[in-house]
RNA sequence: GGGCGCGUAGCUCAGUGGGAGAGCACUCGCCUUACAAGCGAGGGGUCGUAGGUUCGAAACCUACCGCGCCCA
């Protein structure tokens, strides 16, 4: 508050100091640097407010801002600001994640451009070099998203591998070995032979790509067998032919033996179920050590495991195709089978599943090794049951079924990874086959022949500890205890596997069964304005800090928050993002008339008895407004919200309130002047609902306004039911109908603003609108009937009233012949529906009371108008 | 192959049993002293197709067609 620049006192505010656009590079940094400073966004664990908490999914210290940030970050900031501004002690917790493939790969090809692998470094020196890359480049992501106003406590950025994390994730391990969770094993595992290390399942991106089905025929005569296969190299490794045991075509042949071609091994022909008959020719080869699902009937048939490729997918099998690489061996090993006479058939292209390193692309190939492993039966367990119970809610709910699947069906998780960037696994061996695992406090064993694993974690080893790694975990700090669980983690869909579903496996562990957070808020991924992926191939990539740039934060984080409905790609434009920078124009322009017409919050707000009907009018639809927000708020319903504040702030303050009150303004009296609070009170409400999602401009806005040091703290406006004016809003519907109407038939009949229509308003004491007709006669450009008024068209408007219009002998007969045509032929229609309703005894007998009364009033309603248009018609001068 | 979701205006999407909506785009008229990043008015949809349930279906059920995503 002291190094407030803002030394105004309300009476001396600025009026018309506002330029006449809003340029939002001229305000975002030095707010932003401001909220900083004044430390709004740090987070007190010894506060008496309620807690509420989120932890921000870690970038990649590799990463820079991309647009699927940008809406995440902006869902979290609006509902961070939005619970601050309810009263919630807020803690938005930053930090990144040391992306073990991704940060070990960059710096992998910084050295390569000096002709050095991180081998001739030396594993020491180079996870040095990876740091120093940290210090000097890492971390780009956080200044951006400052730009973008997030409201994280910075007091508090941590990073995966910073001191307590790695400490949190040698505890977690040790509890988990101590515990049986983790085990190590030869198994067969994604392996990428680029990256050189093992991989997780969801490591795995699959996609149909053209390959080749080559028949191969195992043995000769009676005993021949025909296998089909995608990869014909592998035979190299077979150990076994494998049929579905009611296979009619080859019981004859199970239990038997066939010589392998090209390596005179012989292997033997077994039963198993997994074999789908309709594929190929129903029998397929079995490569135990290069295919998971051989691997498994491998087991089960108690087959040897044959090894024929290196880490880099090149054959070791001596013999003529030693060295070549798995596409080499390809071609060569069905060449010798076809000169042997054994390709039966060959189909190519044969389009097929193939997975890849989500990292890097290249084709994964599965690979029997000796890692570590969770099992997490246990653990995926719970993590089911937390939703199930409903301590976790994932939203929308839809998705808590895309949950269930992965998790009630997970499979151990491969931990270990062949790299130097990341935890190291806390794992010694000793010299006579000892294995022990050490925990935090632990020294590791030291002597003769003691050896650590080589092997680090999987990234989101340490990331699935981050709502409570972060929070000082495994020490019980008063963070933890004021901020776990955290209340709602907010992130896209594309991660509930990989990182979702882990905290919730280690969170539950590790806090004694507590949830990491208590809601999901999941979204989806940004597209561009068709619906299209964006890709950098496809040119349709939005860079949020050129937009920033160009149209501000505020217009940029409107426009992904309006597109965002729960669980659904969120499509944005550049057109849009224009849309949403002149909106935030548009507030910056009412708030500018208002202070130049006086606008104030000083004071009460007049009592209701005293105000206008207009002034009642806003009132109560704020009210409303308020009330929806809120919902919407509650329901994650972003795009819902945005709708609302826009038309809200658009047509009902803008377009009708402000030019309503134009004549008021202009007065001096009381009536001014309370006209003059209920506007201030309206914009003060108006840029505090829109803060959350348009934080620079209504700061800007507000605070001017109001005098007052900050919106970020100011409360969160509540519904006022007293408020609540239903007769008010009956009636300025009904004004705004008469508006509405004599200008469509101005324009109709080509009558320009500037030209005044002299007429006569009947029947606006029916209508209960008789106060404003000179606010109708401003709005609608009518001026008063004069000596030899003499109508020369009416208007009949639904409700009652009448406008007598007096046109200097211009009425444009045609155009107002078909201006009431349309009209009648609308209401004839209408009528004509609602009679055949009523007409219809199954509708009266069976139709609830309200919706039969509803019907009535609107065949009323409709004849009533078709009386009016026929009279109106009848008065038409023949042409 | 298994699962999930979607088809509503030119585009992107709301609308989940009772009068077809929004934003943008489009057409016409306006520099009306907060805003041309604006103001006023307007055109435009047999709600994918075919059945069914119901007094009543864009919405609920079934099938089909088309599209997308996840998993294998």
């Amino acid at each position: 508050m002291t190094e407030a620049t803002d030394t105004r006192t309300p009476d001396s505010r600025p009026t018309g100091a506002l330029s006449a656009q809003y340029q939002p590079g001229e305000v975002e940094q030095r707010r932003y640097e401001q909220w900083v400073s004044r430390g709004y966004f740090q987070a007190d664990e010894t506060s008496d407010k309620p807690p509420f908490a989120i932890v921000l999914p870690p970038p990649n210290v590799t990463g820079s801002l991309h647009v699927g940030h940008a809406l995440d970050h902006t869902i979290q900031d609006a509902l961070s600001r939005l619970k601050r501004m309810q009263g919630f002690e807020v803690l938005w917790l930053p930090g990144m994640d040391h992306a073990g493939i991704a940060t070990q790969n960059v710096v992998e090809r910084q050295l390569a451009a000096q002709k050095l692998s991180r081998h001739d470094l030396g594993r020491e020196k180079f996870v040095e070099q990876v740091w120093k890359w940290k210090a000097e480049s890492g971390g780009a992501i956080l200044g951006q998203m400052k730009r973008l106003g997030d409201s994280v406590d910075w007091s508090r950025e941590r990073f995966t591998m910073d001191e307590g994390l790695s400490r949190a994730v040698q505890t977690i391990f040790k509890r988990l070995y101590d515990d049986e969770l983790i085990y190590r094993a030869n198994r067969i595992i994604n392996w990428c032979p680029r990256c050189l290390t093992a991989l997780s399942d969801i490591e795995v991106d699959h996609s149909d790509d053209d390959g080749e089905l080559v028949s191969i025929r195992y043995g000769d005569g009676d005993n021949a067998i025909v296998v089909a296969t995608t990869r014909a190299e592998t035979m190299l490794g077979d150990t076994a032919v494998a049929v579905h045991p009611d296979d009619e075509r080859y019981k004859h042949l199970v239990g038997t033996e066939v010589e392998l071609p090209l390596t005179g091994r012989r292997i033997p022909i077994v039963a198993d179920e997994h074999v789908d008959p309709s594929f190929g020719t129903g029998a397929v080869k079995v490569t135990p050590a290069h295919d998971p699902n051989d691997f498994e009937i491998g087991q089960r048939h108690d087959l040897p495991s044959i090894t024929i490729m290196d880490e880099r997918a090149v054959v070791t099998v001596p013999g003529p195709f030693e060295g070549l690489d798995r596409y080499e061996a390809r071609p060569a090993v069905v060449a010798a089978l076809r000169e042997q006479g054994r390709i039966v058939a060959e189909k190519r292209p044969y389009v097929h599943s193939v997975g890849h390193c989500s990292r890097c692309k290249t084709t994964v190939e599965p690979r029997l090794s000796l890692q570590w492993f969770v099992n997490t039966t246990p653990l995926a367990q719970a993590a089911g049951d937390a939703v199930r119970d409903g301590r976790v809610r994932i939203e929308p709910p839809e998705l808590a079924k895309r949950y269930f699947a992965w998790v009630d069906n997970m499979h151990d998780w491969c931990i270990s990874r062949q790299l130097w960037w990341g935890h190291r696994i806390p794992v010694w061996y000793g010299p006579n086959g000892e294995i022990v695992c050490v925990g935090p406090d632990e020294e590791p064993p030291s002597g003769e022949g003691w050896k650590q694993d080589e092997d680090v974690l999987d990234t989101w080893f340490s990331s699935g500890l981050w709502p409570f790694s972060t929070m000082g975990w495994p020490d019980r700090t008063a963070t933890l205890a004021k901020f776990y669980p955290t209340s709602v983690l907010v992130t896209g869909y594309d991660i509930l596997f990989f990182w979702v579903a882990r905290m919730m496996m280690f969170g539950l562990y590790a806090m004694d069964g507590v949830q990491p957070f208590n809601v999901v808020n999941l979204h989806g991924m940004v597209r561009d304005g068709h619906g299209k992926k964006m890709s950098k191939s496809f040119g349709n990539v939005v860079d949020p800090l050129d937009w920033i740039e160009r149209y501000g934060a505020d217009a940029t984080r409107f426009t992904l928050a309006r597109g965002a409905n729960p669980g659904s790609d969120v499509p944005i434009s550049e057109e849009w993002c224009q849309g949403s920078r002149n909106f935030a124009n548009k507030l910056w322009n009412a708030t500018r008339f208002a202070l130049m017409n006086g606008a104030t919050v000083d004071g009460d707000l007049p009592a209701p008895s005293e105000l206008s009907t207009i002034d009642k009018w806003i009132l109560s639809r704020l009210q409303h407004v308020v009330g929806e927000v809120d919902e919407q708020f509650a329901a994650y319903e972003y795009a819902k919200v945005c709708d609302t504040l826009y038309h809200f702030a658009w047509d009902d303050v803008c377009d009708w309130y402000l030019e309503l009150s134009k004549p008021v303004l202009a007065g001096t009296g009381a009536e001014a002047a309370r006209t003059r609070r209920v506007l201030g009170h309206v914009l003060d409400q108006l840029l505090r609902l829109l803060h959350p999602v348009m934080p620079f401009v209504t700061e800007e806005l507000w605070t001017v306004l109001t005098g007052g040091e900050t919106v970020v703290r100011a409360a969160w406006p509540a519904v006022d039911a007293a408020l609540i004016d239903d007769a008010a809003e009956e009636e300025l519907a009904a004004l705004q109908k008469v508006v509405t109407e004599v200008r469509r038939f101005r324009s109709d009949q080509g009558l320009k603003p500037s030209q005044r229509v002299s007429a006569a308003l009947t029947g606006l004491g029916t209508a209960g609108i008789d106060t404003h007709e000179s606010l109708i006669r401003s709005l609608a450009r009518l001026d008063a009937p004069a000596e030899g008024f003499t109508a020369t068209a009416t208007l009949a408007i639904t409700g009652g009233v009448t406008v007598d219009l007096d046109t200097r002998g211009t009425i444009d007969v045609a155009a107002e012949r078909a201006r009431l045509e349309k009209d009648r032929a609308a209401a004839e229609k209408e009528a004509a529906q609602c009679r055949g309703k009523l007409g219809n005894e199954a509708f009266v007998g069976k139709a609830p009371e309200h919706v039969v009364a509803k019907i009535k009033d609107r065949l009323a309603t409709a004849e009533a108008d078709l009386e009016r248009i026929a009279a109106a018609l009848e008065a038409l001068p023949t042409a």
